[in-house]
RNA sequence: GGCGCUAUCGUCUAAGGGUUAGGACGGAGCCCUCUCAAGGCUCAAAUACGGGUUCGAAUCCCGUUAGCGCUACCA
């Protein structure tokens, strides 16, 4: 039985690294029938916060994949201590009485040579450790690598392959800080082991941890779970992401608040560092599910595509708006009516339906709505340049005389697109114009401005009346600009 | 500094000894067309560098360079 997790540490937002992180441990869950776990890895009292432990739930539940058990570690702080005591007990630690400070000095005064332990502490006898200890002496638990002899620590990694460290390039790293609190390596790998997750799948960061790792899940006793680390996410500049340099653009929340489909954005992220080994790009989440393995995961870092001026990848765009094409229509407009009612429209549901299908293949994200269809929605219009209404090749007499036509031929008959094309392209010869020339005023008129979608559909949702009144307004217009 | 990882178009990537080095985004152009979009077609654009191994290297090996990571009582 497969069982994942995802570890997030509140100290800010849920970072899109971390976002794709949690999205390949939920795919490699779904995909293999296992379980998905989200852990809080809150050891740090000191960094953690309640804002960004909110911020990071709120990222997640955007993502809207959920999981199957949740944890937390600063609710589990006796099995870390329980742990380490038996790792002291069995000689696997050491209690390092060194004062922080002193150890700073010590390590800039032998240059490189302090790194790996403290000898001194390492020999000191028990009964001396124990005693030291219940004097109520600060010291913080060492796990103690073993040195002599010198060892190899090996491990295959389902992504990067073979890898192996000596013993001598591994420092005694610490299990539990002086305040009794664990450190991330301890708590990460106790929890790993009283969880049974069977696979490790987190960033490329961790790939030098792990050899740690593997030496205390030994010392505990655990079952080796399997380990895939993952290239990381960074900059244009070549940078790791951080809020710092590259502002919020890190947080997954502004693809959110930038109107993007959680199954788009799911789906971009899937595709840094990961394809499924043919040309798909556009991936529902079934096919994704069913298409990841760790075999498709590459091994170098990957560019999130930004600038300054625009925080969005422009794949990422896409995909947005291949996802929002192939929605039903009757879901989009599900979608977009509380953005466009948040915009200030007054929008019924039947208009929402009406108006959607007029605007799906022109939005690359659902805030794109908002301006694409105002004027489906505004009474009056926002004031237009009086020279738009002028066609291509014409003149203002032109536009006049298109217009006037318009008014005298639309108030009557069937007021359907197709009756609407028919009498429009009936009056466009009688004037002797082209098409094109008959309809770009009426466009504009109409919608305020040059690029709208389908005229004849256009005018049959924005209503006859409307239509008329914004027509003899625009005839108003170039009358008295004349 | 030590240790580890990585290197294909601007970006995401495919090809893992034999291909005109493929696709996608973005860019340029053309077609379609009532505008815009969508769609179709075309073009420009890459194997970091140097050595090996081999009949043959983007692919395997070594070195160089560059980038990233770890080297905390952060995670």
């Amino acid at each position: 039985m497969v069982r994942v997790r995802f570890a997030p540490s509140p100290t800010g937002y849920l970072h899109i690294g971390s976002a794709r992180t949690f999205i390949f441990n939920w795919l490699f869950a779904r995909h293999n029938g296992g379980t998905m776990i989200l852990r809080i890895d809150d050891t740090d009292v000191e960094r953690n916060t309640d804002e960004s432990l909110a911020s990071i739930f709120e990222g997640l539940r955007w993502l809207d994949l959920g999981w199957d058990e949740q944890y937390r570690q600063s609710e589990r702080f006796h099995l870390y201590r329980e742990a380490a005591q038996a790792l002291l007990e069995k000689g696997f630690a050491y209690r390092d009485f060194t004062p922080p400070d002193a150890k700073a000095s010590a390590e800039e005064g032998e240059g490189k040579s302090g790194w790996l332990c403290h000898p001194e502490m390492r020999a000191l006898s028990r009964e001396e450790s124990d005693r030291r200890a219940a004097s109520g002496e600060p010291f913080v638990l060492r796990f103690r690598v073993p040195r002599e002899p010198e060892r190899t620590v090996a491990f295959r990694d389902l992504v990067y392959g073979e890898q192996s460290k000596s013993t001598a390039d591994i420092e005694d790293f610490a299990l539990l800080r002086s305040s009794w609190a664990p450190t991330y390596h301890h708590a990460s790998c106790v929890d790993d082991a009283d969880l049974r997750i069977t696979h490790i799948i987190r960033g490329q960061d961790h790939l030098t941890n792990t050899f740690k790792h593997v030496l205390l899940f030994e010392a505990l006793g655990a079952e080796m779970p399997a380990f895939a680390h993952l290239p990381l996410l960074i900059a244009p500049d070549g940078a790791k992401l951080s809020k710092r340099r590259h502002g919020p653009v890190v947080s997954v929340l502004i693809y959110r608040d930038a109107g993007f489909l959680p199954h788009a954005y799911v789906n971009f992220l899937c595709l840094l560092g990961w394809n499924p080994k043919d040309d798909r790009e556009k991936m529902t989440r079934e096919e994704l599910i069913e298409a990841f393995t760790l075999e498709g995961v590459n091994r170098s870092n990957a560019v999130v595509n930004f600038t300054e001026e625009d925080p969005i990848d422009p794949k990422a765009l896409w995909l947005n708006s291949q996802h929002i094409y192939s929605l039903p229509a009757e879901k989009l407009a599900e979608l977009l009516e509380p953005v466009w009612r948040s915009a200030g429209y007054e929008v019924s549901r039947e208009k929402a339906l009406r108006v959607t299908p007029l605007i799906q293949e022109r939005i690359k994200t659902l805030n794109d709505a908002v301006a694409v269809a105002d004027f489906f929605f505004l009474r009056e219009l926002a004031p237009y340049d009086a020279a738009e209404l002028i066609p291509q090749k014409g003149d203002r007499a032109l536009a006049l005389r298109v217009l006037e036509k318009a008014l005298a031929v639309l108030p009557d008959g069937d007021f359907s697109h197709a009756a609407i094309e028919e009498r429009l392209r009936a009056a466009a010869s009688e004037l002797g114009v082209k098409a094109g020339q008959m309809f770009q005023p009426i466009r504009v008129a109409v919608c305020g401005r040059k690029n709208a979608p389908p005229l004849f559909e256009t005018l049959e949702v924005v209503g006859r009346e409307t239509c008329l009144e914004r027509i003899a307004r625009a005839i108003e217009l170039l009358k008295r600009e004349s």
